[in-house]
DNA sequence: ACAAATAATTGACTTTTTCAACGGTCCGTG
DNA sequence: CACGGACCGTTGAAAAAGTCAATTATTTGT
């Protein structure tokens, strides 16, 4: 008798015996889709998304990066950037520098504010990380990093 | 003297050292943004994107999926499932077939020419997924896409 | 048989993305 | 030194993607 039935299998999940299931570029796009919604569901109550979490970050963590760098770190065109900066900018969360050595381009500055409110914000991050990676080992954590790495950074 | 300069250090990824390229939900983000270019560049010569090939994927698996699974397991409103489908039901890719089973859905089932154009489409995914994966042992890259589906499918 | 729930669809609306153009600044070459 | 070409940030417009509520047809439970 063939397995097949004409009713439909139990289906909850039939879906992820396809082989979409296996292309890494669709898990990619759900983890990542799954990781960002309750990212911003978390960083909503201090008036953040993923993108000005990741801004905010960078100019509290005093790498001192210019607009342009953030763009391409974080794989936005320069617009946006602008936008997201105008943003913290008019919250007082970060400021723009004209860079001394180069006055085309601004260096972003986060103030006391900023840091302040990054650090609560981090705290929420962190939980929801953690909260998502409940099924992962810490070493397996690390090890999921590493290999994202190679694909975030191919150098 | 202070290892602190006034000039841009070197500066090409300064930014890989900030607490930024150590959170998951980043490297998440940008991997699945290089990952997602690189996936549209190479299916737009069969004029596909990652969405409708994903969907085009599914219904050449004959796993008969609802526009509602489709949603689900795309995380996409049902309403975009609508719009993809007609896109590729307009090019006789794909049929809708109301399920005997529940006449309100409709099941997706790819055409002849759908199947050809997804077995074409296939190639160029992989090509590009092993060019991305190329700093990537295959032993890991099994490890990565078991890593990814514990976030992408948390039960 | 009826009420509540569900699948697909539509339309309105907001957000995000993508591009081209522009002013200000830097850099290398002549 | 000056000039052309490149680059940074900004603006604005247009296209694409995402969100949401309402509607019809159908199913399910009572």
């Amino acid at each position: 008798m063939s397995p097949i039935g004409r009713t439909r299998p139990t289906g909850r999940d039939r879906l992820r015996d396809s082989v979409l299931a296996e292309d890494l570029s669709f898990l990619l796009a759900r983890a990542n889709a799954l990781t960002l919604a309750a990212a911003n569901a978390a960083l909503a109550e201090h008036g953040l998304k993923a993108r000005s979490y990741s801004v905010l970050a960078l100019a509290a963590d005093d790498v001192r990066p210019t607009q342009r760098e953030l763009a391409e770190f974080l794989r936005l065109d320069p617009s946006q950037v602008v936008a997201l900066v105008d943003g913290l900018e008019k919250r007082q969360l970060v400021e723009r520098r004209t860079d001394p050595a180069d006055r085309r381009a601004n260096v972003l500055v986060a103030t006391d504010a900023g840091r302040a409110l990054f650090a609560r914000a981090q705290e929420s991050a962190r939980a929801v990380e953690l909260g998502l990676l409940a099924a992962v080992t810490p070493a397996d954590h690390e090890r999921l990093a590493q290999l994202l790495r190679l694909l975030a950074f191919p150098d």
